[in-house]
DNA sequence: AAGCAACCCAACCGCGGTTCC
DNA sequence: GGGAACCGCGGTTGGGTTGCT
């Protein structure tokens, strides 16, 4: 009866990814797509359970993830979903594709949480003229914003890859540094990988050369052909972040996918087609000086 | 330079709804 | 129909980094 167990308890590695690990999950995700989590670990050998590679996936690895230097404008619309939605990161990550639940959840937990308190304090004890959020953001110089990216963002970058444009270049250069190590990795230990090796080149050299080359791995690493295996695909950015284009200047057009994709998203359309018009920033501030939760 | 505190974020945990057998 | 596992979500935490004294 039901289903056979996710995954065995024993043997279950913890903590922080490997960028090995990473290549072995891009590999595979990139042949099979994301979903069935449950053979990830069985079909890559990965010491993870099922759940660890769907969130290194989701919260990390996942083409098109922006990753620090919170713009004024998202601070304002998480600000405000948050105060239409409550906690619904999932929801409120859907209306800001290039962000993560988690990205955001953390964002609001370390900066928004604290500022609004912060200020709600200092309008109770001193009134003052209605400010708008993104002003009275930009006068607090440990929030990060586009204008004057906040060091403490860069800064705190941790050594290995922030982003996924970066684990891109990490992964090659851990190819390049290593080629034995990566050839045995990417070919004996991972029967995907080593699948994926076999596709994408057939024309290995059978001497123990360099199976994959800089340039050819990272073709490996392109999304773009997974366009069409699921509805993330429908991103504009690679892989590598070489083709990157403005979302927020396409928000409105992708966000119509993005609401019909993401069953979780409440049928808000008119107020994203709102919070995504500009010049909507004035009114999204008039709503929070309004709103009762700040 | 060393010690301490605060900050940040990736990852884990637990729960509820859904799906499968 | 019922039990078991999967999946996704929100809350929490542990470890690394930075800034201050």
């Amino acid at each position: 009866m039901g289903r056979p167990p996710c995954c065995e308890k024993v043997g279950i590695k913890k903590g922080p990814w490997t960028p090995e690990e990473d290549i072995i999950l891009v590999s595979y995700i990139q042949q099979h797509g994301p979903g069935n989590w449950r053979s990830v670990p069985t079909n890559t050998g990965l010491l993870r359970c099922s759940k660890s590679c769907r969130l290194r996936w989701t919260n990390y690895l996942r083409p098109g993830i922006k990753r620090g230097n919170f713009t004024p404008h998202e601070e304002g619309m998480i600000i405000h979903l948050q105060a239409l939605l409550g906690n619904k990161w999932a929801a409120i990550a859907s209306y800001l594709p290039q962000r993560t639940d988690n990205d955001i959840k953390n964002y609001w937990n370390t900066h928004l949480k604290k500022k609004l308190k912060k200020l709600n304090s200092a309008a109770v004890d001193t009134p003052e003229p209605p400010e708008s959020a993104t002003t009275r953001f930009q006068s607090n110089d440990k929030v990060p914003t586009a204008d004057s990216p906040s060091s403490l963002v860069s800064n705190r970058a941790t050594t290995y890859a922030s982003s996924a444009e970066n684990i891109s270049r990490l992964l090659q250069a851990w190819m390049r540094s290593s080629p034995e190590e990566s050839r045995r990795k990417m070919s004996g230990e991972n029967s995907i990988a080593a699948a994926t090796q076999q596709q994408q080149q057939p024309k290995a050299e059978p001497d123990g050369g360099e199976l994959v080359s800089g340039e050819e791995f990272d073709s490996i690493l392109s999304f773009e052909n997974m366009k069409s295996v699921n509805s993330w695909g429908k991103s504009s950015l690679s892989y590598k972040g070489k083709e990157e284009v403005n979302v927020g200047e396409k928000q409105s057009s992708e966000n119509d996918d993005a609401t019909a994709e993401n069953a979780t998203a409440p049928p808000l359309s008119f107020l994203e087609k709102w919070l995504f018009e500009e010049g909507a920033a004035g009114q999204v501030e008039e709503m929070m000086e309004l709103s009762p939760v700040f």
